[in-house]
DNA sequence: TCTCTGCTCAC
DNA sequence: CAAGTGAGCAGAGAC
C-alpha cells in the first residue's frame, strides 16, 4: 500500500489490527457501477450541487419596511398581551418560559385538575393542550395569541432584516443537501422553507419577499398533491390511481368512497374528513392521532380508518408489505433506489419498532417526491441556461420551486418550468403543477 | 459558551 | 404508545 497516494487511502483501526483500503476500492463497493446509489449521485445529487450553489448565490429580495411595519405592530399587541397576562396571573413573571407560564397556569391560577406534564416532569403547555382549555380561564386565548404574535416576530420579523446581505440587498440562505433522512433539502440561515402562511397575521411576512426589480415577477409552481400521487403510483391502488387519473378532488373522491355517497353530495366536514385521513395515511398514522386531529371519539376515529382501507386494499396491501420489506432487507426504497436504513425495525421495543414502521411507511413517499423535485431542479436549471432566459430558480420548498422571472420571459418560463416539473419522472399516475406570479411570494401563491 | 427542552413555523 | 421531515427561538442549567 505504500504505493498509494494519502489522500486516496482510508485507515480502519480496529482491535488488533489496522486495515487499509484503497478509496476507490471503498468506492465501488459502497456505490458499484449500474447501482441505483450510484445513478442517484451521479445523475441528480452531484448536477443538482452547481443548481444549489447558483440558487444560494442568486439569493432573494426583501423588503425591509414591509417587515419595518410589521414589527411596530406585533410589538404594540404584544406590549397590551403583556400587560393583561400579568395582570390575570397576579404576579409577574416570563410568559417565554413553558415552565413559568406552566406554573401560573396549573399552581397559581389552577385552572384545571388535569395538568399534563412533558417527560421531564414539568407542566405540557403547547397549543395543542392549551387549545383544549381556552374556555376555563381568558388568560389562555390571550397566552395563545402572544405566542403566535411573538414566534412571528423573533424568528421571521426581527431577525430576516438582520441577514439581507449589504453587497447584494439579498437573502442567502444554505441548502443542506445531506441532513434529511428522506432525501430532502433542508434550508438554514435563514431557513426559507417555514415561511409563514397558515394565518392571516404570519402570511403577510410573505409580502416581504419581492422580485429584484420592478421589471420582474416571482413565479411560484408547486406540485398539486405530489406525496398522494406518489403512494398512489407505488401502491398501485385501483380507487387512488383511477381518482388521479380522471382528475378528480382527490379529498372529494375519498369521502365519497369512505362515506359512501355520491361526489356530488360530500359535504364540507366529510372532505374535511377525508382529507385528514389522506394525510395520516402518508405518516402511518392510526385511531389516537386521527381522533385527536378531528376532534372526534376514538371509535369514530376507527371507523373511518376501517371504512378507509376498506375501499382502499391495495392501499393498504402496499403499507404491509413495505413493512415486511423493511424487515426482510433492513432498509426501505424511493422510486429512484435511495434507500433509508431502518435498524430499528426488528427492535424487541414495540414503541421504537413502531417508530421504525411509521418511517418504513413515510419514508419512500417523502423520500420519493425529494428525488423527483430534484430531477426537475436540475433539467430546469439546464433549460433556463440552454434557453439564454435571465429568468433565476430562487427557492425550493420541498413540492414547490420560486422564480425571479423578467415579465417578458413570465409565459416561456411558466411554460418551462411546469413542463419540466410534470415530466421529471413517468408514475402510474400524472403529476400536476399549479403555478403562479405575483409582485411578492404571497400573490405567487 | 454550550447543550438540552419545550414550543411552533413549514411541507 | 399513539403523525413523517426539518430549523430557530427563549429559557434554563452545566461548565
Amino acid at each position: 500500500m505504500a504505493d498509494i497516494p494519502p489522500e486516496e487511502v482510508v485507515n480502519y483501526a480496529c482491535e488488533d489490527a489496522d486495515i487499509t483500503l484503497r478509496l476507490a476500492d471503498v468506492f465501488e463497493a459502497r456505490m458499484p457501477a449500474g447501482s441505483p446509489e450510484r445513478h442517484i449521485l451521479e445523475e441528480v445529487e452531484m448536477p443538482l450541487v452547481p443548481v444549489l450553489a447558483d440558487m444560494e448565490m442568486e439569493g432573494v429580495r426583501l423588503d425591509v419596511d414591509v417587515l419595518g411595519a410589521m414589527a411596530e405592530g406585533l410589538k404594540e399587541d404584544l406590549r397590551k398581551l403583556t400587560e393583561s397576562i400579568q395582570a390575570h396571573a397576579g404576579v409577574p413573571f416570563s410568559i417565554d418560559s413553558p415552565r413559568q407560564l406552566g406554573e401560573v397556569l396549573f399552581d397559581h391560577l389552577a385552572i384545571t385538575d388535569k395538568a399534563k406534564k412533558t417527560k421531564t416532569g414539568q407542566y405540557a403547555t403547547g397549543e395543542d393542550v392549551l387549545q383544549k382549555l381556552v374556555d376555563t380561564h381568558p388568560i389562555v386565548a390571550e397566552v395563545l395569541e402572544y405566542r403566535q404574535l411573538n414566534k412571528l416576530l423573533s424568528t421571521y420579523v426581527r431577525p430576516l432584516p438582520e441577514l439581507v446581505d449589504p453587497e447584494t440587498g439579498r437573502i442567502h440562505t444554505q441548502y443542506m443537501q445531506a441532513v434529511a433522512a428522506t432525501g430532502r433539502l433542508s434550508s438554514t440561515q435563514p431557513n426559507l422553507q417555514n415561511i409563514p402562511i397558515r394565518t392571516k397575521r404570519g402570511r403577510e411576512i410573505r409580502k416581504a419577499f419581492v422580485p429584484r426589480d420592478a421589471n420582474h415577477v416571482l413565479l411560484a409552481a408547486d406540485y398539486s398533491q405530489v406525496e398522494l400521487r406518489i403512494v398512489a403510483a407505488l401502491s398501485g391502488d385501483r380507487g387512488l390511481c383511477t381518482a388521479f387519473l380522471e382528475g378528480a378532488d382527490i379529498h372529494t373522491a375519498t369521502a365519497a368512497k369512505v362515506f359512501g355517497v355520491p361526489a356530488e353530495e360530500v359535504d364540507r366536514g366529510q372532505r374535511s374528513q377525508a382529507k385528514a385521513v389522506n394525510f395520516g395515511i402518508l405518516y402511518g398514522q392510526g385511531a389516537f392521532g386521527l381522533a385527536e386531529t378531528l376532534k372526534i371519539p376514538r371509535r369514530e376515529a376507527k371507523g373511518i380508518i376501517e371504512a378507509y382501507f376498506a375501499e382502499f386494499a391495495d392501499l393498504k396491501a402496499y403499507q404491509t408489505r413495505v413493512v415486511e420489506e423493511a424487515k426482510e432487507n433492513g432498509y426501505v426504497e424511493t422510486v429512484l433506489g435511495r434507500k433509508r436504513w431502518l435498524p430499528d425495525i426488528t427492535s424487541a421495543n414495540a414503541v421504537v419498532r413502531g417508530f421504525a414502521e411509521r418511517n418504513a411507511i413515510n419514508a419512500p413517499i417523502q423520500g420519493s417526491a425529494a428525488d423527483i423535485i430534484k430531477i426537475a431542479m436540475v433539467h430546469i436549471h439546464r433549460a433556463l441556461d440552454e434557453g439564454g432566459f435571465k429568468a433565476r430558480m430562487i427557492l425550493q420548498v420541498h413540492d414547490e420551486l420560486v422564480f425571479d422571472v423578467p415579465t417578458d420571459e413570465v409565459e416561456a418560463v411558466r411554460e418551462l418550468v411546469c413542463s419540466h416539473m410534470e415530466r421529471a419522472v413517468e408514475l402510474a399516475v400524472p403529476l400536476e403543477v399549479e403555478a403562479q406570479t405575483g409582485q411578492d411570494w404571497l400573490e405567487a401563491h
